[in-house]
DNA sequence: ATAAATGTTAAGAA
DNA sequence: CTTCTTAACATTTA
């Protein structure tokens, strides 16, 4: 279920278990051996994926859409995929993919990726999105490798502020509305993040899930979309459909 | 009850 | 060998 600012949260709720040794089982076919008994260097977060660090391998842990956990609780009916136990506590995952990684997480990944990352790169993003002109605004905004972190939530809710039509072509917008796509793409996923600690994502949403235009008050189109295929809400008043 | 949903990946087809 | 499409996966809620 989980879009990047909520691994974000994950990863800072275990803040106390970091440097302790874990105790790692569970129903995913993995290598246990290779990391059960020895100390977590630190948990960490790629885009949507939590990662748990030790020191010259990692567990990579991907929710995808249905995936949960549990923090010092046990899921009532449901076995762990992954289960790490510390002394003072521990994690269990549900529905979730696992695997082991090997080697360092920083030549891995490239964090300048990652909208919630401090390394994120908002020039590496708009030359990104410069080398693929024939994308849908909608597909670009879920492409993993040019806003790791972005789901389909934060994707209505960036097109709806910067007035972009989902199905705008990227090579068709405009300079400004290309700098707006990134930058709020970025600002928007820390907004997220906030409003999701706070407990109140839901109801700050204006156009995932409405029925209608909070600006003009019109209903709301509501299309699947992209290659992605992924639901869009948007508002054929406000949101301009910029074509080649 | 059936569908749909904050998503990715592997396998198969072209 | 790529590149694209489809199916599989899994759980809760409407």
């Amino acid at each position: 279920m989980p879009e990047g600012p909520s691994i974000v949260i994950l990863r800072d709720e275990l803040a106390r278990f970091a440097g302790r040794k874990a105790t790692v089982s569970g129903s995913a076919k993995i290598d246990y051996a290779r990391v059960t008994g020895r100390k977590v260097r630190a948990f960490r977060s790629f885009g949507k994926q939590f990662l748990v660090e030790f020191a010259d391998t990692a567990i990579r842990v991907h929710f995808l859409l249905f995936g949960s956990w549990r923090i010092d609780e046990r899921k009532a009916g449901s076995v762990p995929r992954l289960t790490l136990k510390f002394a003072n506590g521990e994690l269990n995952c549900y529905a979730c993919a696992v695997r082991l990684l090997d080697g360092d997480l920083d030549t891995l990944y490239d964090w300048r990726g990652d909208v919630m990352s401090p390394q994120w790169d908002p020039a590496l993003a708009r030359k990104r999105l410069r080398a693929m002109p024939d994308a849908l605004a909608c597909d670009a905004l879920l492409d993993q490798d040019v806003f790791a972190g972005v789901g389909n939530i934060i994707k209505n809710e960036v097109l709806f502020r910067i007035r972009v039509h989902p199905q705008s072509l990227v090579g068709a917008l405009p300079r400004g509305k290309l700098e707006a796509l990134v930058r709020e793409a970025h600002a928007y996923a820390h907004q997220f993040h906030e409003w999701k600690l706070a407990g109140t994502l839901t109801r700050n949403l204006l156009a995932h899930k409405r029925k209608t235009c909070p600006r003009c008050d019109i209903a709301l189109k509501l299309q699947v979309l992209g290659a992605s295929r992924r639901r869009a809400f948007f508002c054929s008043r406000c949101q301009v459909r910029y074509r080649a």
